[in-house]
RNA sequence: GGAAGGAUGGCAGAGCGGUUGAAUGCACUAGUCUUGAAAACUAGCAUGGGUUAACGCCCAUCCAGGGUUCGAAUCCCUGUCCUUCCA
């Protein structure tokens, strides 16, 4: 959410950047609320101020033992005058609720102006493309061939877009899993974390899935209004909603491994082969905290951190600045992570890395006490992959293929696979 | 699954339907005292919003949402969560 006075006080500069962040403002529309709103409100608060000091005489008059029938009389008609503009009060802020949820958040000055992912910059490339002397596989048909990755299976159980995993392959996805959690929690200084997979329709709202995207969740049907998390974001942020962190605690910094689980609406004939896109994918998230000025380094560090794990596995890599077009609701800025597939001959994303500063924490209500305030202000929140760990699965076992069909382990991963040194059939 | 109790400021914890936004204690901040510190004493110290050039004034908030009432932290209903007991 944007700061309502910004939106009040620069109405066009908002509009502005709503557009191009792919929203849109009425201005005149917003105005026009904005003039009810005022007068009505003072209008309420003016009544309510009248019944509370006539309500405060009654009190007074009754101590005293006087008669208090006459001022009854007079307050009489004051109470339905108060519920009508407390009423027209109340839908009046909805609806201005309603536009201030659907906006987007201002799009950081350095975020190229684009419409989709074509226009995304590439700020670095980190390793050398791998050449092989034979036919490159991709992981369906390696993990295939391994027996390791069961796309059938997966459709039997649930569906589309589900896989089983068995094996030294199940296994790797666990040792990426528990290699990505014990770098950021013993050398990048994150507390690891763990939180509920169902959650709540305001921890979506509080970072921003909810009103606009719910299509892309999965929702629980019965008595339980419970979502699906899309990702260790939602419940992983929203450990600091509604709270007032201490100066000494800031900034905080979360891991989690969750499972996410994503209806994909929308993606309908996108990477339908293998496990790129699925309902359900493990996930390594990394979650700041941080005071306001801090972000911008936060974020640059927070993705640095998730570039280390694609270092220390030694796959190629480029980081990519996402343009405006491409840049999610909440973000203020977000670089990608894409690694290099040999199967597809292309880079695919494997982390997102994104800052929101103060547009979640508004609506979380997440702040901290500035000392030298005394103040509570705003957080800011900065979160980003680091990593997807399907999609490292992927990565690995076609940049580690060799020609017979099995698999390297890369070093950094052996001790967590018992000393594995190749995945073969 | 059944029964009972509870949810109040950063924390602990009072609160006959009527100057209670809320006692008290702790913590915190500033000051006095002290060579310095501690102790003691004094003062300050919730959050959000409206309005104002500003001082200020006003409104809302005692888990959430409804209701009763001139007036609700206090009474009623519903929900959520916590605790204890029973099965």
């Amino acid at each position: 959410m944007l700061d309502p006075q910004l939106i009040r006080n620069n109405p066009n500069e908002v509009k502005d950047a709503m557009q191009r962040h792919g929203a849109d403002l009425d201005v005149d529309a917003f105005n026009l609320l904005e003039t009810q709103r005022k007068e009505i409100q003072v209008k309420t608060q003016t009544l309510q101020s009248e019944r509370n000091s006539r309500s405060k005489s009654i009190g007074q008059a009754k101590a005293n033992g006087e008669d208090i029938q006459p001022l009854l009389d007079s307050v009489s008609q004051l109470g339905d005058e108060l519920k009508a503009a407390e009423t027209e009060l109340s839908g009046i802020q909805a609806q201005l609720q309603d536009i201030q949820m659907s906006l987007p958040n201002v799009l950081s000055d350095d975020v190229p102006s684009g419409k989709d992912e074509e226009q995304n910059i590439e700020l670095k490339t980190w390793g050398d493309v791998p050449s092989f002397d034979f036919d490159v596989k991709d992981h369906v048909d390696l993990g295939q061939a391994l027996g390791g990755i069961d796309f059938e299976a997966g459709a039997k159980i649930a569906g589309s877009r589900f896989v089983a995993l068995s094996g030294p392959l199940a296994r790797l996805q666990r040792a990426l899993t528990q290699f990505m959690l014990d770098t950021h929690t013993d050398k990048h200084g994150y507390r690891e974390t763990y939180v509920p997979y169902l959650v709540n329709k305001e921890s979506l709202f509080g970072t921003g899935q909810l009103p606009k995207f719910e299509d892309d969740l999965f929702k629980m049907s019965g008595d339980s209004p419970y979502y699906l998390i899309p990702t260790a974001e939602v419940p992983v942020t929203n450990l600091v909603r509604d709270e007032i962190i201490s100066a000494d605690d800031m900034p905080l910094k979360f891991v989690a491994h969750t499972p996410c689980f994503r209806s994909e609406a929308g993606a309908y004939g996108r990477d339908v082969r293998g496990m790129i896109r699925q309902h359900q994918f493990e996930k390594v998230e990394l979650v700041q905290i941080v005071k306001a000025g801090d972000s911008v380094k936060a974020h640059e560090e927070l993705t640095l951190h998730a570039e280390g794990i694609l270092q220390a596995l030694k796959l190629p890599y480029k980081l990519m600045l996402l343009c405006s077009g491409d840049t999610g609701f909440s973000s203020t800025k977000t670089f990608d992570l894409e690694v290099w597939l040999p199967g597809q001959s292309a880079y695919r994303e494997i982390s997102s890395c994104s800052n929101f500063s103060d547009f979640q924490a508004r609506r979380l209500k997440a702040r901290w006490r500035n000392p030298e305030t005394g103040k509570p202000e705003l957080v800011h929140t900065v979160n980003g992959s680091g990593l997807a760990v399907g999609r490292t699965l992927i990565a690995v076992m076609e940049n580690y293929q060799q020609a017979d069909g099995s698999i390297k382990v890369p070093d950094v991963l052996k001790a967590y696979m018992g000393g594995l040194e190749t995945i073969t059939l």
